[in-house]
DNA sequence: CTAGCCAACATAGTTAACCTAGTTGGCTTG
DNA sequence: CAAGCCAACTAGGTTAACTATGTTGGCTAG
């Protein structure tokens, strides 16, 4: 799992922890699997998984306390929906879309084009 | 540097920097030290700098330019340090990568000089 | 002089290892 | 039985090393 649609793979976990909290797949107060967890479960290592759960720390989705767990904090709390989950969404379906398009370009040019634009 | 506060050395960075920023000690437009200069700079080991740089990047705050250096962005452009920027930063990401799709795209058809095509 | 190669340096991403610190539950000891 | 220790598991922080990729400038070959 985790990619290879050029966003890295940090990204790729916090947007999928992202949409499942903000989905209500992960309810609020729950916590999160563990970092051990989530590695295995994404085919990550700890280390992705552990900056995976730092953005959402960071943006405050979540509440990490240490020796028990990292809990989803309350979508009332977390000024995160409305418009911008949609803006939201829609950045990931380009992104996806885009990925594809790269995808087939890099397969139909071989690598070292010799573009020496300067 | 870098205390000793219970504050983890990577927020005290990325404080450090960002109140830099605010304070218009780094103008927009300019680029920070690189990553190894900060490191020396704060004493600190080049993670944690990456880990610093990351979330300033990761609040839009700055925009870092792969073997250029990493640039104050503009304060208009970045007002909220929270999910608006992270979407900013996400449409950015997805500009560039359309802007070089665009480009490989125009210089394939012009070019048509048997580039594999599969 | 020009074109191309190449080394040096930049950010970015990933992995692995080690340490700290809090929590929990079981086990041992008194 | 009760108290306390201890092992296992948790998040968090830090460091180091490696890879990939992009930019730049200097050097060299023609």
């Amino acid at each position: 799992m985790v990619k290879n649609t050029g966003r890295p793979g940090y990204l790729q976990i916090a947007d999928d922890l992202r949409a499942q909290i903000q989905g209500g797949s992960l309810a609020p107060g729950t916590p999160l699997p563990s970092t051990a967890q989530l590695a295995e479960q994404y085919d990550a290592s700890l280390s992705v998984v552990k900056m995976a759960v730092g953005i959402l720390r960071n943006e405050g989705l979540v509440i990490g306390q240490q020796g028990k767990g990292v809990f989803v904090r309350d979508a009332d709390d977390s000024p995160a929906a409305g418009e911008v989950a949609e803006l939201r969404a829609a950045v990931q379906d380009l992104s996806v879309r885009l990925a594809k398009v790269e995808e087939q370009l890099a397969t139909s040019t071989t690598r070292r084009s010799g573009r020496g634009s300067r």
